[in-house]
DNA sequence: CCCCAACCGTA
DNA sequence: GTACGGTTGGGGG
């Protein structure tokens, strides 16, 4: 920058919250999207670039730039705490235009500068001043008078609005004092918006009297004692300190850190096409003809661009951090500071003016509910013409339904016989929405049984030819992709090296608004929404013996069963999508559920290696021991019988041996459970431990050794496990095919399996847990001081427990007493009951009663919270973790006391092991990018097993990662929970699972 | 062939 | 007392 140049900044944040109350809300898109604020800022800018000679600035930008704030916290909250606390959440209707206004800045080729930790004026002030250095004139475009004190003889304000400008002669028409005094007024008068305190009784005229007779607040302060009014006198002597104070808030830091360099911020030429797409999308066409007009293009031969109907990410629903997380959405970009404001509000649902959120979601409910399924209308894509056709037509209304079918339910193993699609037409039906759906067979075969195995069916595009158009289309991030459960079908386009990206997933959203309320998948969704049920899976392909592949059915057929998928995975969009921001679910839903798609779908592609050789030796050795042991059993039964039915050893145990039974399943049988068989062992009775210890043997050999064998992949030689995202009520994932979350660590017999679990050659698996994390949350969700002081301190939990409960000190405590406290502790988490309690530490249930009493006289917060925990669940019929994911309880009321109370006790625990799982979540969205940027883009995440993550780490990197892992993990809440307790994470690398863990 | 109960592995 | 998934036996069809 030099000398003769003229640099714009334009207060973006300010300017939205001006756009917006001064231009009425009536400006909306069609589809009931708010647009007020976006409209004036577009009009403003395109002024501003295209006018500019003809304004009162006079002067024609060579440098622009476009500021944010990035968040509601700043370094100005370390200096006062109350800093902008009283700020009030942005009205609904403004919420989803903070991101499109950062979407427009960027479609007028304009710098958007945003930077974590200071707000939008302290970048201009920064700015400011280093332009000025450089000799060039600045132009700052708000109106805002924090940013008055910049204003110089190089340096003057635009009020774009009314089309002024705001100069040193202004400043003091306004304000009585010269822009350099503003600080000292700002200080002395406060900001009750920013809720900075100033001096009370002091206001803008008797600042600028006092600073005209001072000089400065410095010396006024100093010679304060000499101020005639005694009033005033006593309130500056009194109010020195929150003067200095409010000094420092309000004065703009000149060296914020910059990201992009002042001189980066040259004005790029206009990009006619990517600004009219965007006005397009906007639906501004006045501002669409002048620029079509300006760059004499033709608007009508450019299609609008894709700007997804967001109704603001990150503003409904607590603040789940800013940036991308996932990249999945072309519009979750970073937060405006008074949206992470309205997510700390939680106001209820707003009111109905007809463009609601909820308004929207319901009346898409209603249109879709019943709507009929045409199967007739469906077609099959056999040519690449009209393949080519379909996809244009994606990419002309940027939203697409996308389903794969394949040989297999297992997606590291299914092959790719076709794909289906679903597109609306907005322009054809009254409604707004006409879905077609095609589908496009690939790989169907015919003639099955004979020895050529069938050949392939004419009439169908090369396998090819269609996976470069799938590439272009599922790669395209400007169409988004709508898929029921995509991770699945992620996987299979990955392996055909097409990375998906810009997505939403159905399920996903599903089980974000509705967790604990009803299942996720597509059937059970589609019968729930559309009132419609669709073609069984089975009624096409068959089942058991006689199930055939995908490639072997008509492809008429599939036709009817893959297009439908689609239609129905598209109309299932259209209801839920609106849900999001009127339940205020978007940042549960954009930050927790969708960008795990790719993580787990890369975990479960990278699988783990597994020593086949170690578990064939485990299953003969546990061979050997369980024959050896049913030998002795049927001595000491007397007779050979299953000894896997519980019914034929119930039998034998209690009506043979004629032994005291102890409790009864619920359908009335003797439980012959593994508490039972140790209680008859304690009596000295040698028969049940043997069965329980064949019970041990036979469980490992058959549910591990024998059967992980199975599960390594022909061509990877790895285990590859299935992760279910929607699968439980509280957040926490589950693993499948194989369960790699259940592998035995409790015993020396069950452990030997995870030796098994192998690193690669030159490298370590590297296993990091969280310690305590239920506890933890416990602690920072009740408020419990003994707890986060223990966690502080870094003590013994169970044992600061015990000492609290029993009186016995810490140091030389009895193991039985601290046993009793750890049980008590996971009773906690659990929903305690004194039964349950008395059942697990084997004692009465009056005795297990006392404790729990003593427990909540020493712990009165845990009871606090499990009573507004349970009020809230009546009340509301969900939980909520810290991080605002819900889980639902709909019998929480049922009349059925037993059926109430462990819907109150799941109630208690869901808070707890939910934000515990969301924070992990959390660690692993943020993982691969924090790894990637500290150059360990080798580290490869294995596996999660709830509160633990396994990695595979070369061995030159173990050193190094395992301080970026443990960082990441114990972090990982931040920043939008500030947790009351620290995250303790371990680590250890070792050659196997075992040794690591 | 399908489903359920019982049991047991994990966090 | 919370949350899961897998295996087995066994009943019904």
């Amino acid at each position: 920058m030099k000398n003769g140049d003229h640099l714009f900044l334009v207060d973006g944040s300010g300017f939205i919250f001006r756009a917006f109350h001064a231009i009425p809300p009536l400006n909306r898109k069609s589809d009931g999207l708010p647009v007020n604020a976006v409209s004036g800022f577009c009009n403003m800018l395109w002024k501003l670039l295209k006018d500019a000679r003809n304004t009162d600035v006079g002067v024609t930008p060579t440098h622009f730039a476009v500021i944010f704030d990035y968040s509601s916290k700043t370094f100005r909250n370390a200096l006062y705490d109350q800093y902008k606390a009283n700020r009030t959440a942005p009205p609904e209707d403004l919420i989803p235009q903070f991101g499109l206004i950062r979407h427009a800045t960027r479609a007028f080729n304009l710098p958007c500068i945003e930077k974590e930790g200071y707000e939008a004026d302290d970048l201009i002030a920064t700015y400011a001043r280093l332009a000025e250095a450089a000799g060039a004139d600045v132009t700052i475009v708000s109106s805002d008078k924090d940013l008055m004190q910049l204003v110089t003889s190089k340096v003057s304000m635009y009020d774009s609005m009314k089309d002024k400008q705001i100069a040193i002669p202004e400043v003091i028409e306004k304000w009585g004092v010269t822009p350099d005094k503003m600080i000292d007024l700002q200080a002395m008068t406060g900001d009750s918006t920013d809720n900075v305190p100033g001096i009370p009784g002091i206001g803008p005229k008797t600042a600028a009297q006092l600073l005209e007779e001072y000089g400065d607040l410095d010396t006024l302060l100093a010679r304060a004692e000499e101020i005639k009014q005694q009033k005033r006198r006593e309130n500056i002597i009194a109010n020195r300190a929150q003067a200095l104070l409010s000094r420092e808030l309000v004065t703009l830091k000149t060296d914020t850190p910059l990201d992009v360099p002042l001189d980066d911020l040259v004005l790029e030429a206009q990009d006619g096409p990517k600004l009219i797409a965007f006005l397009k999308a906007m639906e501004f066409t006045t501002l669409t003809r002048r620029v079509a007009e300006a760059c004499d293009c033709d608007a009508s031969a450019i299609d609008a661009a894709v700007v997804p109907v967001d109704w603001g990410a990150e503003a409904h629903g607590p603040d789940l951090d800013k940036g991308e997380a996932g990249g999945a959405s072309p519009m979750s970009g970073s937060l405006a500071e008074s949206a992470a404001e309205a997510a700390e509000t939680l106001l209820p649902s707003a009111s109905a003016n007809g463009h609601e959120p909820a308004t929207l979601a319901k009346s898409r409910a209603a249109l879709f509910s019943g709507k009929p399924i045409d199967h007739s209308s469906y077609v099959t894509i056999r040519d690449l013409a009209t393949l080519d056709r379909w996809i244009a037509d994606a990419r002309e209304t940027g939203l697409v339904a996308f389903d794969t079918e394949t040989t297999s339910l297992d997606a590291m193993q299914a092959e790719l016989c076709g794909f289906s699609l679903a597109i609306a037409d907005n322009a054809t039906d009254p409604t707004g929405i006409a879905i077609r759906a095609a589908y496009v067979p690939l790989l169907h075969k015919a003639g099955a049984g004979d020895l050529l195995g069938g050949g392939l069916v004419d009439g169908q595009i090369p396998m090819r030819d269609a996976l470069v158009r799938l590439k272009d289309l599922l790669e395209d991030p400007a169409i988004l992709k709508v898929a029921q459960n995509l991770k699945y079908d992620y996987l299979v386009m990955k392996r055909h090296g097409i990375t998906v990206q810009s997505f939403d997933d159905t399920m996903l959203m599903s089980y974000a608004l509705d967790a604990g309320a009803g299942t996720h998948g597509m059937d059970a969704l589609s019968e729930r929404w559309l009132g419609h049920k669709p073609i069984a899976y089975k009624d096409v392909a068959g089942s058991g013996k006689g199930a055939q592949t995908f490639d072997m059915v008509d492809i008429d057929r599939a036709t009817a069963y893959a297009a439908e998928d689609a239609d129905v995975t598209l109309r299932l969009w259209h209801v839920l999508k609106p849900r999001l921001p009127a339940e205020r679910m978007t940042a549960v839903y954009e930050r927790l559920e969708r960008p795990l798609v790719p993580v787990l779908a890369h975990m479960e592609e990278r699988g783990i290696t597994i020593d086949r050789q170690i578990l064939a030796r485990l299953s003969g050795d546990l061979a050997q021991g369980a024959a050896a042991l049913e030998d002795e059993i049927y001595e000491l039964a007397g007779e050979r019988f299953t000894i896997g039915s519980p019914k034929q050893l119930g039998d034998i145990l209690f009506g043979k041996m004629g032994l005291p039974g102890g409790s009864k399943t619920k359908t009335g049988q003797w439980s012959t459970s593994a508490q039972v068989l140790e209680d008859l062992a304690a009596q000295g009775i040698p028969l049940p431990r043997k069965i329980v210890d064949w019970r041990q043997l036979t469980k490992l050999k058959s549910t591990y050794t024998d059967a992980l064998p199975g599960f390594v992949h022909p061509d990877t030689r790895r285990v590859h496990t299935s992760y279910a995202l929607a699968a439980t009520t509280t957040g926490r994932l589950s693993s499948s095919d194989p369960n790699l979350q259940n592998i035995p660590v409790r015993t020396a017999e069950g452990r030997k399996i995870r030796t098994a679990f192998i690193a690669s050659p030159g490298h370590k698996l590297v296993s990091a847990d969280y310690s305590q994390i239920e506890l933890r949350v416990l602690a920072h969700v009740a408020d419990i001081p003994q707890l986060k002081q223990a966690f502080a301190d870094g003590v013994d939990i169970h044992a600061m427990t015990a000492s609290e409960m029993f009186g016995v000190p810490v140091k030389d405590m009895p193991a039985e007493v601290r046993r009793r406290a750890k049980a008590i502790n996971f009773g906690i988490i659990y929903g305690i009951s004194a039964f349950g309690l008395a059942n697990q530490l084997s004692i009465e249930r009056s005795e297990a009663g006392d404790y729990i009493k003593r427990y909540f006289e020493r712990f009165p917060g845990i009871r606090d919270y499990m009573d507004s925990t349970k009020a809230f669940a009546r009340g509301n019929g969900y939980v909520e973790t810290i991080f605002g994911r819900r889980a639902h309880y709909p019998e929480i009321k049922s009349s059925n006391p037993s059926v109430r109370a462990f819907n109150e006790r799941a109630a208690i625990n869901a808070p707890i092991q939910g934000s515990a799982a969301d924070i992990i979540r959390r660690a692993m969205v943020k993982m691969e990018p924090a790894l990637a940027e500290s150059g360990l883009s080798a580290v490869r995440m294995l596996l999660q097993v709830h509160d633990e993550l396994i990695f595979e780490v070369e061995d030159g990197d173990v050193e190094r990662a395992i301080p970026v892992i443990v960082g990441v993990m114990e972090n990982a809440s931040m920043p939008a929970v500030s947790m009351k307790v620290p995250l303790k994470v371990d680590a250890r690398a070792a050659l196997n699972w075992d040794e690591a863990h």
